[in-house]
DNA sequence: GGGGCCATGTAACCCGTTACATGATTGA
DNA sequence: TCAATCATGTAACGGGTTACATGGCCCC
């Protein structure tokens, strides 16, 4: 699934300006598993118009340039669910954090609480936003994936709290075990 | 970090090949955070050669090609300690899996459950293979991010099997709020 | 006989990000 | 006055994957 049939999944969920649709995967939901930037959207937005998937109303304003709010065709919303028939392809996560936590020993001095710290804040901080949204009127699915991510996050943010103080006594520096002839 | 540092960091556990560094990535622990191909750790070590911070022996086999296995100068070891002591890329995750269950009530009849199946499975394989892992002298470093794997995992699957009927139940296409004027 | 593992390496390709280009409006 | 937000789009670059090239051994 590429980012050209996710704008179409986006879409689904009402008309969007190609700048609207970024914002989607920069704050909105698609943030946590999914991410897209201009130079990928706005290209994929003119394939799928010529394509017939959207078309597309441009409303003039005064200092900006013109919008162009795109909507789904029905040939774009066949092609989406379509796209859904397929089988999703691996989930890909790549985490510097754990390769970092993986060499704690290796870290220099004090750096070790400096990731760790960053780390924990980080999942806190993302179980808090998911708490402060509305829970007006949420599809299942979408509430099976919120909630689904919010469990991630609190559960991270709590083992981390809990195995703190642990796992950075062992990881002093002088606990290593010491080198051969040293 | 690129793959060519993480080279290095893979190096500071032992001498080891190309073909037994990509190993690491795909079967090892690495596996569940960082991904690598031979496209991208050949050429690293050839540079990490180049710039002196590997060393290499070639061992002769018969039929196979030369098997050469890397060695950490003090100078690599000295630059991943020294790479440790920047601050790590924030973490990237893409999942479809989580997209297409974010649109669960658009999914073709049948497929949700596909999905949502082989998405637990997924999770409930990883954390018994991190179950089966042997406990023997493994410092803290590597330890930690392991039972944190090992607590996602069962979590994540944990929360699936939890969910399912109803999730399921709610998603279906009869449950769908109808459009305008249908 | 065939598939999988060992073992190295290259080249083409792809998908996406980053930075650039442009510029008015609004709020601190 | 400076930064952020709105708003669209392009071009260069980059880091990686995939597929290709080569080939023997071992087990079923």
């Amino acid at each position: 699934m590429d980012v050209k049939t996710l704008c179409l999944g986006v879409l689904t969920l009402g008309d969007a300006s190609g700048y609207e649709i970024r914002k989607q995967f920069e704050e909105g939901p698609f943030a946590h598993f999914f991410q897209a930037s201009y130079g990928s959207i706005y290209p994929s937005l003119g394939r799928l118009l010529d394509e017939g998937l959207v078309s597309v109303t441009e409303h003039a304003q005064d200092g900006k340039p013109d919008k162009k709010v795109y909507n789904l065709t029905p040939a774009g919303r066949a092609r989406f669910t379509e796209a859904l028939g397929d089988l999703p392809a691996p989930d890909s996560f790549r985490s510097e954090f754990l390769v970092y936590l993986f060499f704690a020993e290796l870290m220099p001095e004090g750096q070790l609480e400096t990731v760790f710290d960053a780390y924990h804040k980080h999942f806190q901080d993302m179980a808090d936003v998911i708490e402060g949204l509305s829970f007006d009127r949420v599809p299942p699915g979408r509430m099976f994936v919120r909630r689904m991510g919010h469990t991630f996050y609190k559960t991270m943010a709590d083992y981390m709290e809990q195995h703190r103080e642990e796992f950075i006594a062992e990881s002093e520096p002088a606990k290593r075990v010491p080198k051969a002839a040293e």
